[in-house]
DNA sequence: CATGAATGAGGGTTCATTCAT
DNA sequence: TATGAATGAACCCTCATTCAT
């Protein structure tokens, strides 16, 4: 006996499946949890989805490029960029404010964010996670020779392997973050991430901002995009 | 037809366990295909382990708890601490040395440590390798203390964040380590990787004897104990 | 959105219905194919029929219905029947005639002919074509005994066996007919396979009647009723 | 628990396997029917079978290779044939003979042969049949070649048609036979059958030959192979 | 009447585990 | 101890059918 239409099944079960994937990985979970999660019945997911490795990807490619729009950050004027360069506390204060939005959707993803960074799809979706810890590297990397060009890291800063080490704190971090069973204070550990980075990559002029900066408040993040997926909300 | 009894049986099937876990991840991995590889019958399995999970949790805790001990460290004396801790680059030596005993230990574990680090075992397993992260950051909390309190890192040092920066580090480039198609220059690497650390923590005094002593050659490991599982050889 | 009614909506479902069958037989034809093809909504074929297999029922049983007709034939007079039986050479034409409308019919529906005959129904509906096929088999042995009783067929024929064996090669024909990519030449085929039948069966003034008429023109069929399913002109 | 080890297990998963394609055809029989029927698990198949469809394959194919084979017949020496062929009553001996042969191979496969004529594979084996069907009509359309140089059949006989003709009767024949509920009288029939064959293609003094001997007995047939699937014996 | 999302029984296939030999 | 055929619970996916709109 069929159930009224529902507009919504899709993202029902796409909230469902993100749920299910999170706590069992892509294997473990089983089609009828998920569209018992939803709700619904088990017929009803191939509705929407081809199988159920097309819902997994289906959500892991979609937070992968919502986290990437984070990682490429706005296009920045050359005005503006020469502006901050020339200021590196607002500098500073720019990439606090970008790290903390990043990582708002990442504990707002935290569920999908987790199968994906402990490989709960297997091997299969390992590449693209790879390759987003590239691109994301790359940017670092940019942003680094950037600082180094503006004299606001020191001059002689072994990039590549700075970039991989900085990489990796946030990769470590937001490992904790998705795992983390309350809600962690963002932007004070993000500000002690920092602190602790740019005191290895900083010239002595900024490793003074830093350390006299501690206490600074953050302000709070420029609004950019809106995230989805609001495990809070629900 | 029995085949002659096979003392070697159980480590042959370890081997080919660890090799089908490291390739597929415990879901995907077929008990079939593990005694096939093994060269026995796959009712032999079970001649030697309750259930497929039970060889991988044999084997996720025998490669945790062999790499405990790296990280544990033998106990030093307080006479050969202090002796270290007054020279800061044999401490620094002493440190290059228990992690390049450590990083040989998880390339030529790497099979299985990928499993484990890249959540192979599903959630199940999340708890050892949380636990085993725990006790890492603790000891890691434990030397940064005393290195304080020796005035070889800042007195300043927020302890806790420097500890779970740095094992977050030292996490990912074992992911990098456990990841490589080739054997990669861990002595270099890990030697790069602590200057950026020693950057970040040491005083100045440290910090010029890192920049100082960039190019110095670093002694060979100390043979505490033998590593198993030597892929390399096989 | 509800379409304005459609009157012709069960037609075109029993036309799509046909095509289906035809190409895939009644279990591998799904409902949803067959309402695509109708360009209609799925449910509405649930409104035209119990089950899909009601609607295989229905075409079944029209195709059989109406080749039936075809077999029985028109009444003809005593009177017409005489004066035939008279003049053999007549008699066959007359035979070659209402073979031609079948076969003509089989071919214009040889989509569901072929379904039937090839048994794409399965087992439940082989005794629909095994009681046509009786049925057509008592016929030809009527005639046959007519025939006899006229002198146009052997005094010695073995009535049932040759009955079967006439029936057969029908049968044999029509599935070649069905089959056919190409529109075959219905006439010039028909007319052989006659010549064969009539050698058997047929006295020595009847056989001498075919060998010298080998080449004489066909009559266009009497139209008796126009056929339907023209996947011809579709 | 598992059974004792069966080496029959394949023998006897083929044997129900043909049973149920023959009662239900290749989608309407069930895996778990088949088993049941054989008396082992719903797993026990895959050990066998890669799936429904393979163990079909395998039916079909050797039944259509093993008919084949009596289609085909064995080679006949050149000094064996024109002695035959010299002595029309010693050929239509042979023929029966064959005939008798093949058609108690079809009497005892009559459940596999029913699927494969029936179509009760689906389109997909439709081409297995046919291509067996042009072979067979090919080898009659070889032997009457033969046997209207010998003067056995009516020189003026259109070898084609007269193929395509007797295979069709045969054909016919076969899923009479396939179809019985009874053994049939198969000698007598076929002696019936052949008889009405000849009277259509073969020479006066052939056709005298056929009416004089109606009542000749049938030589038992030769053991040229002992057929499988002896369905009478289970 | 028409629609098409929802339903859920059904069936093919996999594979961890057992146990007679 | 070793073997590998046998087992059967699980689980993915299909599709005929229903019914609220």
């Amino acid at each position: 006996m069929p159930r009224p239409s529902d507009p919504n099944a899709k993202e029902k079960l796409l909230r469902a499946a993100e749920a299910e994937f999170a706590e069992k990985g892509l294997v473990r979970a089983k089609v009828e949890d998920i569209t018992a999660r939803a709700g619904l019945s088990k017929g009803s997911f191939y509705l929407h989805f081809q199988s159920k490795e097309d819902a997994f990807r289906n959500l892991v490619e979609g937070v992968l490029s919502r986290l990437g729009c984070f990682v490429d950050g706005e296009e920045m004027s050359a005005q503006e960029l020469e502006r901050l360069c020339g200021a590196p506390a607002a500098l500073i204060e720019d990439w606090q404010s970008r790290d903390l939005e990043t990582f708002e959707f990442i504990w707002q993803n935290r569920g999908l964010m987790g199968v994906v960074m402990e490989g709960g799809g297997g091997a299969d979706y390992r590449h693209l996670v790879d390759t987003f810890a590239d691109r994301a590297a790359s940017r670092i990397a940019e942003r680094l020779q950037r600082g180094v060009s503006f004299g606001v890291y020191r001059a002689d800063l072994d990039i590549h392997t700075a970039s991989l080490f900085i990489a990796g704190a946030y990769d470590r971090y937001a490992r904790r973050v998705v795992r983390s069973a309350e809600r962690p204070d963002l932007a004070a550990e993000l500000r002690a991430l920092r602190s602790m980075v740019l005191r290895a990559i900083g010239t002595p002029a900024v490793v003074a901002l830093v350390e006299s900066a501690a206490e600074a408040p953050a302000k709070p993040p420029r609004k950019r995009r809106k995230p989805k997926n609001t495990e809070e909300a629900a």
